[in-house]
DNA sequence: CTTGTTCCTTGACCGATGTCAATTCCTAGA
DNA sequence: TCTAGGAATTGACATCGGTCAAGGAACAAG
């Protein structure tokens, strides 16, 4: 809580802000805790703060008429959201979750727009994070039309690791399998079989939550001849 | 050719720019035609310029290393493209090809990286822009994993006709159907299939290129019911 | 009118993924 | 430690979309 204003600070999209920006916002930013399952706002509500997340995994997502959910991303520490709302006549354009405990600080969009408005910096600045949001967005597309779901998993433990490692890696997966199904946009079940037929092309070793191979080379191969960019992958620096 | 200086004027994304900005534009402003299947340029090559379409279709798209191909968009008249390389360290994101004649107007990446810079309210209009773009990418991802293909053929269909129009309406598809179906990520003969059953399903006539319904609310009915956002749809307004 | 090309459609088949149900595994909480 | 409930796996099966091959329709060039 105390040091809301201070976490602010140290993320690099608001390195440039101004004086004003940072007094505002020490002011009206507000800390808080939320529980696994817990809703932060919900698509097409009115849209008045945008979030950072502090600590822990948040869920953004859509539901459609007939019931179905679209998992857009889900986020962890150091990660913006919602504050595209700045530009969507003022709702959210998705729900967001706390997937597990989740710690957020939240800021008044008036604040944010204020401060693009007024300190072009910042706006660059903002056209940039957008951007690369944009080209992960790109990514993504190409994957789920090119690759198949064992692919898709390979790639998705390619994003957790160091992507110079040498010889063996353990991966954790960093949250529930469930929940990894649905970011890559397929069923539990699939996933679970998705998983073996990795292991069964790659010689991974699977133990609960823990993915081991000898070499990520084995999963670049596998996964990364059905993608558009060479291994290592440049959209990974996230919007921070 | 004559004025293609006049013809960025009128775009909206443009509208706030600086009279140095057209000056320089107007200078350096090239306008192109290609011919159906010619390359504009390809992803990973050096970005110079960013383009304008003033007619005809172009198809942005990337490919993997094992040869298939993903469609990321199918732009016409009025939208930019290749205007993200700004950020991009320089190269392009994608490749570009005209899909049947086309007019482009290209102009130099760096006239438009001078202009955000030193004009703000072009940077907001520009990250408005970005964000619209940003939605609609959002909206995409959405419709792959949840819609089926007859239901992303309806989807496809409610976006090129009038969102208000009352009573029978005839559409006309605006490129080969072969084009229409990588555009929604299928095969050209998924795309045949289930455009047979979106007739069986909504009653909709084909005759070659164009479709007939007797009302949209039969396609609103079959489509959007798999989508988040109720009909009409908000992020049809694109990045012009 | 003829020919050839490209686009489009259709049929047969197959593999990938989703669905439903049963079972096992894990872990939080009593 | 024991137990309840969710997570994960597995099997059986259905459905969807992709692939391959053949044929038909549309259209342009001669």
């Amino acid at each position: 809580m105390l040091d809301a204003a201070g976490y602010i600070k140290s993320i690099s999209l608001f390195k440039n802000c101004s004086a004003a920006f940072f007094e505002k916002m020490s002011i009206q930013a507000i800390a808080k805790h939320y529980t696994k399952g817990q809703l932060l706002f919900i698509a097409h509500d009115q849209a008045e703060r945008f979030y950072i997340v502090r600590e822990g995994w948040v869920k953004l997502f859509r539901e459609t008429l007939d019931g179905s959910q679209a998992v857009l991303d889900i986020l962890t520490k150091g990660h913006i959201f919602a504050e595209t709302a700045i530009f969507e006549s003022g709702v959210y354009p998705y729900s967001a979750e706390a997937i597990e405990d989740l710690e957020v600080v939240s800021i008044p969009l008036a604040v944010l727009k204020t401060e693009i408005e007024t300190n072009n910096q910042m706006a660059l600045d903002m056209l940039e994070s957008m951007s690369r949001y944009r080209r992960q967005q790109e990514q993504e597309i190409e994957h789920i039309s090119v690759q198949n779901a064992p692919q898709r998993i390979g790639c998705f433990l390619l994003r957790l690791v160091d992507q110079n490692a040498n010889g063996a890696v353990k991966i954790q997966l960093p949250y529930d399998k469930m929940l990894v199904a649905s970011r890559l946009g397929m069923q539990p079940e699939t996933f679970s079989r998705a998983l073996n037929k990795l292991k069964e092309k790659t010689g991974a070793k699977i133990q609960g939550a823990v993915i081991e191979v000898d070499s990520i080379d084995q999963l670049v191969e596998f996964s990364c001849s059905a993608c558009s960019s060479e291994f290592p992958c440049k959209d990974l620096q996230n919007c921070k």
